[in-house]
DNA sequence: CGATATTTGTTGCATTTGTAACTATCAACA
DNA sequence: TGTTGATAGTTACAAATGCAACAAATATCG
């Protein structure tokens, strides 16, 4: 007895990485949100500067797959915030070295600790298989490898 | 000797969440923006419809966790170009009954019937199992059940 | 060398979104 | 009743976003 299973709207890929990302970063939001007043964007600059060090504006673009216009006022909100400056690269003038200041770094190790917690914390419902599964397969969607 | 995995950002789950939600949107928005011209917003409303019959826009948005704000600009788009009709219910003047119009429908068919194209294909990369434990990661994650 | 193309990043404008305030209807209960 | 509170939905305004045009520096190639 061959039971054809149905394809339901409510398991559409596309739709449950949304709803799922969506109250991910709605939770997570509140740590970067209310302690310094970040957006998402600047949340996610601020991190890749935090995990590679410096880095031109274009490498963020490529590395977080996001726009050069919200990386580019991303980088202005951070620096107004004096989390972030910028180097002159003398042999390429188109582009600067973008890297944290002090307070950058402060706020970098905060987050990076809370984000560790929360990771943890969430995942924890889940048995190890499940979390390598499951992270290789949002990896494979984002074609990050 | 044991060795300590180091949580590294990229492996952070809301941004490994948002960056796959991201990339699988963008690939099927390709599809009901060049044929119909809606938003990603429209979309969501009108396969609730498609998928629900008659829903009120409160339901629809306990459904898909959508702001109502969002669910009513949604919902007089589709009313605008003759997607959807609304109906008074007397016992209630409130809210009203949203249901598909016969071009409402039809669209509804057609966006299923891709979506159900896109998702196997992108399925197909994994295991059954994998597609399993993907599934309910995001749906655990989502809060779906 | 010099004209043209490409790369990097910023800005202006239109569209989309989020928040809060608002209207209208119904519920509850003294 | 009638006063207060809750619910459904819309709208106004500010903030965030996407797209296209732009400027500035460098690369390419006749």
């Amino acid at each position: 007895m061959t039971q054809i299973d149905p394809f339901q709207l409510e398991d559409f890929m596309p739709y449950l990485l949304n709803r799922a990302a969506e109250k991910a970063s709605l939770e997570f939001q509140k740590t970067y949100k209310s302690t310094y007043g970040m957006l998402r964007t600047e949340w996610r600059v601020l991190f890749h500067l935090g995990r590679y060090g410096e880095l031109t504006a274009k490498q963020i673009c490529d590395k977080s797959d996001l726009h050069k216009t919200k990386v580019s006022r991303a980088v202005s909100a951070l620096e107004k915030q004096r989390f972030l400056k910028r180097t002159e690269v003398p042999t390429d003038r188109r582009h600067e070295l973008l890297s944290l200041t002090k307070q950058g770094q402060a706020a970098f190790a905060h987050l990076q600790a809370e984000a560790v917690k929360y990771n943890e914390r969430v995942m924890s419902a889940f048995t190890p298989e499940e979390q390598d599964i499951a992270m290789k397969f949002m990896k494979q969607i984002a074609q990050l490898t």
